[in-house]
RNA sequence: GCCACUGUGGCUUAGGGGUAUAGCAUCCCAUUGGUAAUGGGAAGGUCGGGAGUUCAAAUCUCCCCAGUGGCUCCA
């Protein structure tokens, strides 16, 4: 007999031999939900057989572990069904990720027919009830099984070599070599669908085999699956490209090209709003402003390293008659230049200058998507020019910088990312480690002692210095660099800057910092209306006021209201046409107006308005204030305004 | 760039070998209206572009162009 502690709570004996999943169905029931269990800390099926006392905690499927259990053995489902249907196809891996999985195949590329098939016959084997099994093998055994999988060869080569065995997990007729766990048997999975087909490089290497990756989503029930997508739908009613278009933000032309939008006049209005704020917020800060070209010469980007490390990046070059020019993919080495066109004192520093700055970046085709990734973008770019000794300061300011805008801006789900280099793989970066070694250090010290919670990552540092980045949650979960603060050692010998310091000698320990707290307006624009959903604060909003008439008897009146709104600098647009008041309301929500102000003969004889909230997708639209006196709701709006506070407070839900 | 899918008037969309549906928007007429559909009428499309198959192509085939998702996650 062996004891069992089950979950820290109760202990029992149970005959030796007996398996996990028999203790805990005795504990708990059949129905409990666990997918597999934790034995002495260590994950194991609930086929693991217990033969000496213990400690066993169940894993349920709901929990982190156990999602990630079920979706890793929901991907060993779908390669069940691929090579039954393709028996050519070689699986290769197949690891679980956020809300699902998915499985790379060496095979023909399949289109949506065929994942329909994939997904019907993964149902079939569902309701078969597969068991899933784990063997253990010695490595020759392993190597004969997978024989005629060269990718399955390869990843033993890496990971166990030619000594040790391992385990497989068979299902059917289908083994996969795995370290598991699994759950039992497959109809564990049945609150899966496939999502989509991809092209894939076996091991990310596009000079390798190209795979066919095919994705899902798995949850442990059916309300998980189905609070995905509501969340997918969710995300898809604020997605940037289709309220950008409902709004008339910008527009792209194929004449024009892909990744390069047009702003309208509604999309530029949020940019010189979102520029104007940036001007004053910087100026306090103590920035300069500077307008530097859009091309340069080859040689400029050959001093700054561009050339050597992110030519990719860079649109090919244009022969001139006097050299050959470069459009500009970053602001930072004209803005070297700038430091360096007089001589720096120790008194200038920190010397700052900023620039809304126009780059042009090579982005793969297939990369670009609406505003979110361009080939035009405006940085809100600006470059730091100090000693070691000014760094921290700096760089707290501007981490406070990005935290202050965020708040205006009403965003909340961000995080920092302190990124690094990668020590591996070394050619991405300008080769001096040690400089590597203190910069990021002193990174991690300032946002230590901040008290900023971050993440790191290594290979994500840009080719000069590492950067703290500020990483934002999009609506569908997924994540994606907003800001950045970047920490650059190899602009001061490139570029040969230097300043008299208070000993009278010329200097050469310039540090530099990049940073773009506002990222650009291409992407800070998407991000601010997935956020808002389109429905901007008042200062933002393209359409302040929408003044709507009853009829047309108030087109006096109307026109009176919105030449005083006018005059205060109010955005108002005016409908006095002869549709009835629901059909005009119904019209202009879609273009989202912070207010809708409706003039009848009530508003007209007491020189009043009627304010309403009516936004597409906004919760309050509908709430109306009646009677509102003229002065005082002009009064309030420049307030509003003003303040660029985040609330719609004009409107009070008292209806 | 690569893989898959998609492309029908300004927008949303039906159809899927016999040159095209509807709604919204637009314009006109009537209506002067109190909060998410007031009636009626008109105009608007070489079905993303080009080539091919066919008596006949929006529809089938091929090539382009553009959009969407994916191409970091290492048993």
């Amino acid at each position: 007999m062996i004891n069992v502690e089950i979950n820290d709570e109760e202990t029992h004996e149970y005959a030796s031999g007996i398996s996990a999943g028999e203790v805990l169905e005795n504990v708990y029931g059949k129905r409990y939900g666990a997918v597999a269990a934790v034995v002495d800390d260590i994950e194991r099926d609930m086929s693991f057989i217990l033969d000496s006392d213990c400690k066993i905690e169940p894993i349920l499927g709901e929990s982190d572990e156990g999602l990630y259990i079920l979706r890793h053995s929901c991907a060993h489902l779908l390669a069940q069904a691929v090579v039954e249907m393709f028996p050519d196809a070689k699986p290769t891996i197949g690891p679980p990720i956020d809300h699902g999985f998915y499985y790379d195949f060496h095979m023909n590329p399949i289109g949506d027919s065929e994942l329909k098939e994939l997904e019907k016959k993964m149902n079939k084997l569902i309701r078969s009830n597969i068991k899933i099994e784990r063997e253990e093998h010695e490595n020759n055994i392993l190597r004969e099984m997978f024989s005629d999988n060269k990718f399955k060869i390869e990843i033993m080569d890496d990971k166990i070599g030619q000594e040790i065995g391992s385990s497989v997990y068979r299902q059917g007729d289908f083994v996969d070599l795995c370290k598991g766990p699994h759950v039992p048997s497959t109809s564990h999975l049945r609150w899966f669908k496939l999502t989509s087909t991809s092209q894939a490089y076996w091991r990310a290497d596009h000079n390798r085999e190209p795979l066919t990756r095919i994705y899902g989503m798995c949850y442990a029930t059916k309300a998980g699956l189905k609070e995905r997508q509501r969340q997918i739908e969710e995300a898809g009613k604020r997605d940037h490209k289709k309220i950008g278009k409902e709004m008339e933000l910008y527009m792209i032309d194929e004449l024009i090209g892909k990744g390069l939008p047009v702003w309208l006049p509604n999309g530029e209005i949020l940019r010189s709003e979102i520029e104007k704020y940036a001007l004053e917020t910087e100026e306090s800060y103590g920035y300069q402003r500077v307008t530097t070209p859009a091309l340069a010469k080859q040689e400029l980007f050959e001093c700054s390293g561009h050339l050597p490390h992110y030519s990719d990046g860079m649109y090919p070059p244009m022969e001139m008659d006097d050299g050959t020019y470069y459009l500009k993919a970053m602001n930072c080495p004209m803005h070297h230049l700038v430091y360096r066109n007089k001589k720096r004192s120790y008194r200038e520093l920190p010397f700052r200058i900023a620039e809304y700055g126009t780059c042009y970046r090579n982005e793969m085709s297939g990369a670009l998507a609406g505003l979110l990734r361009v080939r035009m973008l405006s940085m809100n770019d600006a470059h730091i020019y100090c000693t070691l000794d000014q760094v921290g300061q700096e760089v707290a300011n501007n981490v406070k910088m990005v935290q202050d805008y965020y708040s205006r801006f009403g965003f909340e789900n961000y995080h920092f990312r302190l990124s690094l280099w990668d020590p591996e793989n070394t050619d991405k970066y300008i080769k001096q480690p040690e400089n590597w070694a203190s910069t990021q250090n002193h990174l991690r010290e300032i946002l230590d002692e901040l008290e900023v919670p971050y993440v790191e990552a290594i290979g994500e540092a840009a080719f000069y210095g590492p950067k703290i980045d500020i990483q934002f949650t999009t609506a569908l979960g997924r994540e994606e660099s907003m800001s950045t603060i970047q920490l650059d050692f190899a602009a001061k010998e490139r570029f040969e800057l230097s300043y008299k310091d208070e000993n009278g000698e010329e200097n050469g320990e310039v540090f530099v910092i990049h940073r773009a707290p506002l990222s650009t307006h291409e992407r800070f624009v998407a991000f601010l209306t997935e956020h808002w959903a389109g429905n901007f604060p008042t200062w933002l909003s393209p359409v302040q006021v929408q003044i709507i008439t009853i009829s047309e008897k108030q087109k006096q009146y109307a026109s009176k209201v919105s030449s005083i709104l006018k005059e205060m600098k109010i955005r108002v647009s005016v409908d006095d046409s002869d549709a009835t008041i629901g059909k005009k309301i119904r019209m202009h929500r879609k273009m989202r107006p912070a207010y809708m102000v409706i003039l009848g003969e009530d508003e007209e004889k007491d020189n009043t308005v009627s304010i309403r909230i009516d936004r597409k997708g906004d919760s309050r639209s509908g709430d109306q204030c009646n009677g509102i006196p003229l002065e005082q709701f002009i009064t309030d709006l420049t307030i509003e305004v003003k303040s660029r506070s985040r609330k719609s407070s004009l409107v009070k839900n008292e209806n």
